[in-house]
DNA sequence: TTCCGCACGTCAACGGTGTTGTCATAAGGT
DNA sequence: ACCTTATGACAACACCGTTGACGTGCGGAA
């Protein structure tokens, strides 16, 4: 049998066969483990075998509901997006509502940093993602921003939002080990340049170190507000 | 024996032995196929086992020059960081400096996407990335950025430009399928969103469609660019 | 020039991974 | 109550990174 014949449509699903230990399976109930695994034991827990211990069911069960461990992924990833767009309450105020929206997807992505990694270079097309467009569009547009310009600044809203996610979310997604050398990078090599061969980074050893430990989106995100405020002035006159 | 007293560092190394196949090993032979092995094959092709093969010598033989995968991945890493830093000449205007620096990256890594994803949030903390920090500090603070200001649009800028190049690189790096399937989204999905119930996206779906077909990189980059330069202007008052 | 220590390539093995072919069984429409 | 077949279980496969043991032959010392 092909594997792709094998898994069955959510929909379309009708027998109901408890698993050996008594479990109903399904498509959400699945989703909502993976996440559940990722948020409790770090991103290397997700593999089909742990996930099928967790569940209650034999690893190859979940074959019948996913093709394969990248579409079980995705349905993550789309479960993520919806959470996130959900809580987000526009306040009128376009500048407050872009930091608020970036500020909490960003925030949103690295909490399954696992599944940001897979999903955000990814035009899913699905309903979530179009009413984000729309959702983002229609602040800028309302904000006096022309279409060309509003399209543009969408446009860098969303990929650094998104990208800066990916960025941080695979710190988090390192293995334990990889990640601690991580955090201790620039403290230790870093403040340890001589200022003869780097006098630059010798003289501002401190701050740099204290900087680097945190992402760096809020920043980026601050100044591009201030270029798109700039911006907007320049187009009233 | 320890796998960390195992590896013996690229300087202290006297003894070189041939292989089987009659390959003499170095730490940059190796990091030269792993390159070559990304480019040609994929990031999945990057396996110990498959390197080992393509170098001619058994898998556990990199063991000797890499504590781990991990620090392999470092290595690569930093040779990318070398190859762009090469490359770049200053010319003394802070904003060109940064502007063409950013855009080389940015452009270097998308020839390599499948290693550019792989390495790009690591902090190798080897020689060619040290370099680049203190040549980008050294560009802010001759501007007259003050240390905290230098140090904050450094991690801005490099952050920024490292994550859209992951960004970049990922769509690239999909599958030939998958990858068609992502250009043709736009302009399938959000040029026929109708009006009434996704007014923003209607009325600007030309625009839209043929923004979201480059990279967001140079305009995120030129606004970030437009506020460091305000912010300078507001400092040396 | 010889000789010896040990650097370094090789081998075999371990425990992990995703995935699939096959089978038995019970759920559900008839 | 039956029969079809959806679906879970099992076992096996190929691959992965990593490690410990081993022996060969290179390079420095004498």
């Amino acid at each position: 049998m092909n594997a792709s014949e094998r898994v069955v449509p959510e929909g379309a699903r009708r027998r109901r066969r408890p698993t050996k230990q008594g479990v109903v399976l399904s498509e959400q109930l699945i989703v909502e483990t993976a996440l559940r695994l990722i948020g409790e034991h770090g991103a290397a827990a997700l593999t089909v075998r742990r996930l099928g211990a967790a569940l209650g069911c034999d690893p190859s069960a979940l074959y019948r509901y996913f093709r394969d461990t990248d579409e079980l992924l995705l349905a993550v990833a789309d479960e993520l997006i919806g959470r996130t767009l959900r809580s987000w309450r526009p306040t009128g105020e376009w500048r407050a509502d872009l930091r608020s929206l970036g500020l909490r997807m960003h925030a949103d992505y690295l909490t399954h940093p696992q599944a940001a990694l897979l999903t955000c270079a990814r035009v899913t097309g699905r309903t979530h993602e179009i009413r984000s467009v729309e959702v983002i569009l229609g602040v800028l547009r309302g904000a006096g921003f022309p279409d060309a310009e509003a399209v543009r600044i969408y446009h860098v809203f969303v990929d650094q939002t998104l990208s800066f996610a990916a960025l941080d979310a695979s710190t988090l997604a390192l293995p334990e080990q990889a990640r601690a050398q991580e955090v201790q990078a620039w403290p230790e090599i870093y403040a340890r340049q001589p200022a003869d061969t780097h006098p630059n980074i010798a003289a501002t050893a401190p701050v740099l170190v204290a900087e680097m430990g945190r992402s760096g989106y809020p920043a980026a995100l601050e100044m591009m507000l201030a270029a798109a405020a700039a911006r907007l002035q320049h187009v009233r006159r």
